[in-house]
DNA sequence: CATGGATGTAATGAAAGCTGTTACAGCAAG
DNA sequence: CTTGCTGTAACAGCTTTCATTACATCCATG
């Protein structure tokens, strides 16, 4: 199936409500939302879900109904988007347990998991130095 | 599906086979290699044929066929090997294009590949610095 | 207080990828 | 030539992602 889209669809929705605020636009519908990612409304409720669960955007209902962020955008930062719509790990163990009687199948795992756990720690500091500001100022000079 | 395990598979069987080596076995075969890995041995050819196209490991053919490595454990980085295997990036851009009369739509691919390029980056410098002979110590002492 | 427009969420389906398995052709040492 | 292993194709089962439909719920507004 291939890498999933959810960090970029969860950040593209956050980006496009800094901008929309700032151009004094109090919220967005996740129709408008959608309209600009390009997807099916349920898709960006469902991202949003996740947002609003992590305390990254606030949802207001009835009449006059939309998201806003919760936050300046300088202070929401990919790794909380990241964390808040849970996207898997790159890589994957064993999907079957290892053979334990020989002695790389019975090591194999932790040792992996500490290299695996340094290389995702290094991808989630990077993540941790950019924020949804720093997208949208990217977004607009390209 | 999950993240796929190419990464551990690979690793496990250059692990393996550079303590083989250390031991005195010259080669291993497909079916060995399973019986560790514990999976099929088809997978373990499809997986060192990955290896065997970027250099890393040799294989034997005919009667006492088998397989082996090209280099010193010391001198395989599992960043070669991520590359051998061709797992796929962490995270995925838009499925579909986003709506380029939208600015957010227009400007956010290129800048969502900046970041993620960078995040890529640094997890690749951590496998960079790590050797399959690193796994093979770390393995047996755990 | 009724209403209308939006959210929240379940259910379903299509498409794609990973792993495992079987089958069989090709190769080379003895 | 025989034997044992590699190299690959083909296929099935499982899982995940995304899209879509449907509907209950919520609440500012008139």
């Amino acid at each position: 199936m291939g890498a999933n889209s959810r960090l970029t669809v969860a950040t593209h929705a956050l980006t496009w409500l800094a901008l929309a605020h700032r151009r004094g636009q109090e919220v967005l519908t996740s129709d408008q939302i959608a309209a600009s990612v390009n997807t099916n409304p349920v898709i960006i409720r469902r991202s949003l879900g996740d947002l609003r669960r992590a305390g990254l955007v606030e949802v207001r209902h009835g009449a006059g109904a939309g998201w806003r962020l919760a936050r300046a955008p300088e202070e929401i930062t990919l790794l909380e988007v990241l964390d808040a719509v849970d996207v898997e790990q790159p890589f994957g163990l064993h999907r079957t347990e290892p053979n334990l009687e020989c002695p790389v199948g019975r090591g194999i795992r932790p040792a992996l998991s500490k290299v695996y756990g340094r290389a995702e720690q290094a991808m989630r500091q990077e993540l941790a130095d950019t924020s949804i500001a720093d997208v949208l100022r990217e977004t607009l000079v390209g």
